[in-house]
DNA sequence: TTGTTCACG
DNA sequence: ACGTACGTGAACAAT
């Protein structure tokens, strides 16, 4: 078999790898603050490479600088080219590094370029009969393709390569390698900036040398050519040309101090890769070689005091702003015990267990005060516990866990060391690593333990302050942080410590009621199927369903049958136990979720259920509600909805208030992507679902919309802003596969500007790696150029979503800090009680009603300026069922 | 802990 | 040919 040899064009595929990741640059640094990506992207094609290939004599060939004898022949090759980044000029020695480490050659030669050392390297590996490849990002060096070298040229990313050999140029452009030559000089090259002739493109010039086979022929026999304008170019033109076919032509006798003899490859320096692998903080190549990545655990102890009685005026030694944590071990802060707490300057840490000492003159004036700045992990959590402590949290400015929220959704832990993990602070270990996980997590006996730790978490939280307040500066999200999410904190800390009042007297009556008929519908269930079996369980409930009643199967899951209800509904006509397994399960789950498991959460010393929403958790900025889950209580089915009426107002002669936007995120659809018509079905007041049906089924001004087409077109609405396909709209309301994509068509035809939406969204995403809301909120989209389609389309179907979804959650979070302020302002009595996406509920005394009534839509329509009206519809009534 | 189902916007 | 609408939380069964 023949040798092998093995060329890289060093300086392209570090520029192809670093351009590549362009897009998660920063993710890619090293402990020392060294950019990595394109040292890592270099190793990953290296890798690629070698996997099929097995060099005997290898070389890595660099540019030697800028003057080469082209750019004395003219001055202009490659010029007006970017300065090359410094994220990217500092890996270059790095690269050589990595080379060297890996077992290969690097070379460059001053007045040349890496083409020219490799076109001459490959002429001397084709003479002695050596199988060569290629390996580059640049198209040009395709010219060196022969029977015996073959130019791998990166596509997308750097392992992704296309080879080129003669046939592969012949059968992509009629021509040979080397006639590549003569058709670069024709149409030149604008990233090298020379110009060729004029006017004559890619096309032109192939044609040119495909009929006179290279620029010399052509201008002998130029005569041959019509007459045209074409053809005075190429009169005009011929100096540059020629001078364009040197510059094209990479050298294949450069006066190279080295030869193959000096090439062997003998295989990668494992000692040297690991060390360099360390250095760099490449955890999957180390994984690779079964070396875990040396953790840095240099970090500088932490020195603290602990805070007793007696020496309490130490708090006064404080100076400057602070940073401050109150541990609360369950994750329910309003019913977490206190296990100690950390307040200190950077400088000192003071400690302690005794929360009770934060209720003493020193240290409750000094979180109280307006003018000391505090720093925080989840503002949220320390405002409500500091409040159950007779405690009122003031003037907070940093928020660790907000801040990181906002700087990346993908990392919402809520665990402050996980947290500074993510942004490369080793300093401070997790809960679970100090306190054990699950049945064996408990606050450390040892005072040292528990005091170290939450020193280090203060120091954490001081430490990440400007770094992340920077990076938040960077994004442009410092308004969104100051102006809207950290004054949202208070807003919703004041919310859930309010509570909403629940009549559990109401719940349990209506559980009595439900448990009678669950037992009905269960003795009929069993009947019919001939035996006893827990209807709750899917695997029984299957093989009841599908094996001994043979029903047939419409749909599997993972684990088997699907029992879920739109399975069922098909079968409903089949045999009468669907439709009592259908009321069995609405019943059980009401039940169980919405009776026993709100009466379990209402807090007996004032009869309140006290949410928590999740400030830093959603990828798309909405809140979310646990313990209970207070945004989902029943409202779409009539017996679900009865559970509305145990939410009363806390006080005699009060009443439950709401106000909901409508159709908000259509409305911001219609904003975002500018589209006239949708705009103007906003602004003319229209039924928007019936104007939808009017233009997509083409349908006159004044043509009756039946039932039928509202519903339609209001599910291509629904489906246009969640990132529709026919197949999806198709299951949803039960028309073929091709009328689903007619009704799509239509609907494009119709709001040109949404599709052009989504397609500008979709490539900014692929660009960028992210997307924005109108607040310049943003999620993170890894997924977007995945080879996978189904990843691929799933982070596609968000990217158009997200500002959507996102943006409307920025309106509503807008209005509730504005509704907040305008209820103190004018000192009414009412509070603000819930928030459910596009819906504010309150409770107000009936006299303050009708103030509400104007207030609230009005701060609520004026939140922000859309370019289309923002509308909102008000209820009232006695209890949360009978708002009307 | 994971999967399924179902409640909401 | 791929496999299907976005965002959530809770209960329950089975591993």
């Amino acid at each position: 078999m023949a040798k092998q040899l093995l060329l890289i064009d060093g300086n392209s595929i570090v520029f192809r790898a670093f351009f590549a990741m362009h897009n998660q640059i920063d993710k890619f640094t090293n402990k020392d603050g060294l950019h990595t990506a394109a040292i890592y992207g270099f190793k990953l094609m290296l890798d690629h490479v070698l996997e099929n290939f097995h060099p005997d004599a290898a070389l890595v060939a660099f540019d030697a600088g800028k003057v080469t004898f082209r750019t004395k022949m003219y001055s202009d090759y490659k010029g007006g080219r970017n300065k090359t980044p410094e994220e990217l000029t500092e890996q270059f020695p790095y690269v050589r590094e990595l080379v060297k480490a890996s077992g290969l050659y690097s070379y460059e030669l001053k007045g040349y370029e890496a083409d020219d050392i490799i076109g001459t390297l490959a002429k001397e590996g084709d003479a002695a009969g050596y199988e060569t490849l290629i390996v580059t990002g640049d198209r040009d060096l395709t010219q060196l393709a022969s029977d015996h070298t073959t130019v791998a040229v990166t596509h997308k990313g750097v392992t992704d390569t296309e080879h080129y050999t003669p046939e592969h140029v012949e059968e992509k452009l009629g021509i040979t390698p080397a006639q590549i030559i003569d058709m670069k000089a024709l149409m030149g090259d604008t990233s090298d900036n020379y110009p060729g002739v004029t006017k004559v493109g890619e096309k032109t010039a192939l044609k040119l040398v495909k009929r006179f086979g290279s620029v010399e022929n052509l201008y002998d026999n130029i005569d041959e050519l019509k007459k045209s304008k074409m053809k005075e170019h190429l009169i005009e033109d011929e100096a540059v040309a020629k001078q364009c076919k040197t510059l094209a032509t990479i050298l294949r006798d450069a006066p190279l101090a080295i030869g193959l003899r000096d090439l062997q490859y003998t295989g990668e320096q494992t000692a040297e890769l690991v060390d360099f692998y360390q250095r760099m903080g490449f955890k999957s190549f180390l994984a690779k070689m079964d070396v875990a990545l040396e953790e840095d655990k240099t970090v500088a102890p932490v020195e603290f005091t602990e805070l007793t009685a007696d020496n309490l005026a130490m708090v006064d030694q404080l100076t400057g702003e602070v940073s401050f944590f109150l541990e609360m071990p369950d994750a329910n802060y309003h019913t977490s015990p206190f296990a100690g707490f950390v307040v200190g300057d950077g400088q000192t840490w003071l400690v302690s267990r005794d929360t009770d000492l934060l209720k003493e003159a020193p240290l409750k004036d000094l979180l109280e005060s307006t003018t000391v700045a505090k720093n925080v992990f989840n503002a949220k959590a320390q405002i409500v516990g500091l409040h159950r402590l007779g405690i009122d949290l003031q003037n907070i400015d940093f928020d660790l866990l907000l801040a990181s929220y906002l700087l990346n959704t993908n990392d919402n832990s809520n665990d402050l060391g996980q947290v500074a993990l993510e942004h490369d602070y080793h300093g401070v270990p997790t809960d679970e690593e100090v306190y054990g996980k699950g049945a064996k997590r408990a606050i450390p006996a040892d005072d040292q333990v528990l005091f170290n730790h939450l020193a280090q978490k203060a120091r954490a939280i001081s430490e990440l302050k400007d770094p992340l307040f920077d990076q938040l500066a960077t994004n442009q999200q410092t308004p969104l942080y100051t102006d809207i999410e950290l004054p949202l904190t208070r807003v919703l800390a004041t919310m859930e410590m309010t509570g909403v009042r629940v009549n559990a007297q109401t719940l349990k009556d209506m559980g009595s009621k439900l448990t009678e008929r669950l037992a009905d519908i269960e003795q009929q269930i069993y009947a019919a199927a001939g035996e006893e079996f827990n209807i709750n369980s899917t695997k029984q409930l299957g093989h009841i369903l599908f094996e001994k009643l043979k029903l047939p199967v419409i749909k599997k899951t993972k684990t088997g049958y699907s029992t879920a209800v739109d399975v069922l509904e098909k079968l409903a006509d089949q045999s009468p136990i669907v439709e009592q397994i259908l009321q069995y399960r609405q019943i059980a789950k009401l039940q169980s979720t919405y009776i026993t498991g709100l009466l379990k959460v209402i807090h007996s010393s004032d009869q309140k259920i006290h949410t928590r929403y999740l400030q830093t958790l959603t990828q798309t900025g909405r809140l979310s509600s646990v313990d209970p889950n207070l945004q989902n209580i029943p409202v779409r089915l009539p017996e679900g909805r009865l559970i509305r009426k145990a939410f009363v107002p806390s006080h005699d002669g009060w009443q439950i208030f709401s106000s909901d936007y409508s159709q908000v995120e259509l409305r911001v659809l219609a904003h975002i992507t500018g589209d006239k018509n949708l705009q103007e079905d906003f602004k003319n007041g229209e039924d928007i679902h019936a104007s939808t049906a009017r233009r997509i089924f083409h349908l006159g001004p004044d043509a009756e919309i039946d039932r039928n087409m509202r519903r339609r077109a209001k599910a291509v609405n629904f489906g246009i802003v969640y990132g529709i396909s026919d197949y999806g709209l198709a299951q949803r309301i039960h028309v073929t596969r091709a009328q689903a994509h007619e009704f799509i068509q239509n609907y494009f035809k119709e709001f040109p500007g949404v599709k052009k939406y989504i397609d500008d969204t979709i490539a900014f995403a692929k660009e960028h790696g992210y997307v924005e809301t109108i607040t310049h909120r943003r999620r993170y989209l890894p997924d977007i150029n995945a080879k996978s389609f189904t990843r691929r389309s799933f982070a596609e179907r968000t990217a158009m979503n997200t500002p959507i979804q996102g943006s409307a959650a920025d309106i509503i979070k807008i209005a509730m800090i504005r509704m907040q302020a305008e209820l103190k302002k004018r000192q009414l009595k009412a509070q603000m009680l819930l928030q459910i996406h596009d819906e504010l509920v309150f409770e107000a005394p009936a006299e303050e009603i009708p103030v509400l009534e104007k207030l609230v839509p009005q701060v609520m329509d004026s939140a922000v300026k859309l370019n289309v009206p923002l509308k909102v519809e008000s209820k009232v009534g006695a209890t949360w069922y009978d708002l009307k």
